[in-house]
DNA sequence: GCGACAG
DNA sequence: ATCTTGTCGC
């Protein structure tokens, strides 16, 4: 059975035909949680590069950022990767992980892009549509849009514009002197809030404790765990 | 036609 | 995403 916006497309046609039918589900008026109690973090490890991926789900509480829940799964890729049809590849998977947790989590991070999309509807607005929560956008890289450097100092940020001047997003320096990221709007949340989400949620490094966290589970749950005494 | 192109 | 040593710096 498929839920709506869940569904794996076969072709690239008929991917863009679903991001073009869920986009306008969109919520882009919700200002989203000031002080959400939970925050999750996901993101994807891959091996063999299309044989097999590890989706990792972690729930962090949002003042201490330690980690509450989490959920990982292995699976296979559900499609090739092409960008701005990314989140095709890694949905099924996130969603079932984010199935296996305890913990509703009040706001999800995400590891790829929101409205900087080619088509409006990155990974972060797929899976804030078809699971409802609130959910951000944060890339390391970026795929659309243009912008002048943020001031060197953690908080500092630039906008993230397409040709026409429609604002897409933020390039934002969480860490003094370090290259920024991307923030955009994903589901349910201003953009003014998922800024400030993001920096609460990295205290230390470049990208967020979410993603840190994540990463380190879904790697850990692919490559199998190392014994004591070995290297690396 | 020639690049660019989340992870 | 992943392939990979050493090295500079706090």
């Amino acid at each position: 059975m498929s839920v709506a916006g869940r569904e794996t497309p076969g072709t690239v046609e008929e991917a863009y035909a679903i991001q073009d039918a869920l986009r306008p589900l969109v919520d882009l008026v919700g200002p989203g949680p000031a002080e959400p109690a939970t925050v999750a973090g996901l993101d994807v490890a891959y091996a063999d590069d299309d044989d097999r991926l590890a989706a990792a789900v972690t729930v962090l509480d949002a003042r201490s950022l330690a980690v509450v829940d989490s959920a990982v799964v292995v699976a296979r890729p559900a499609f090739g990767y092409v960008p701005g049809l990314f989140a095709f590849r890694e949905l099924p998977a996130l969603l079932d992980a984010l199935d296996r947790l305890a913990v509703r989590p009040d706001l999800l991070i995400c590891d790829g892009h929101g409205l900087a999309h080619p088509r409006r509807f990155g990974l972060a607005c797929h899976l804030g549509v078809v699971t409802g929560l609130p959910t951000v956008g944060v890339g390391k890289t970026s795929l659309v849009g243009r912008w002048e450097p943020p001031a060197p100092r953690r908080g500092a940020w630039s906008a993230l514009r397409d040709d026409d001047g429609e604002v897409l997003g933020r390039v934002l320096r969480t860490r003094d002197g370090v290259k920024p990221v991307f923030v955009s709007v994903g589901h349910r949340v201003s953009l003014d809030n998922a800024c400030a989400r993001v920096l609460a949620a990295t205290p230390r490094y470049r990208l967020p404790e979410t993603v840190r966290t994540a990463d380190r589970l879904c790697r850990d749950a692919l490559r199998g765990h190392l014994r004591p005494g070995q290297g690396r």
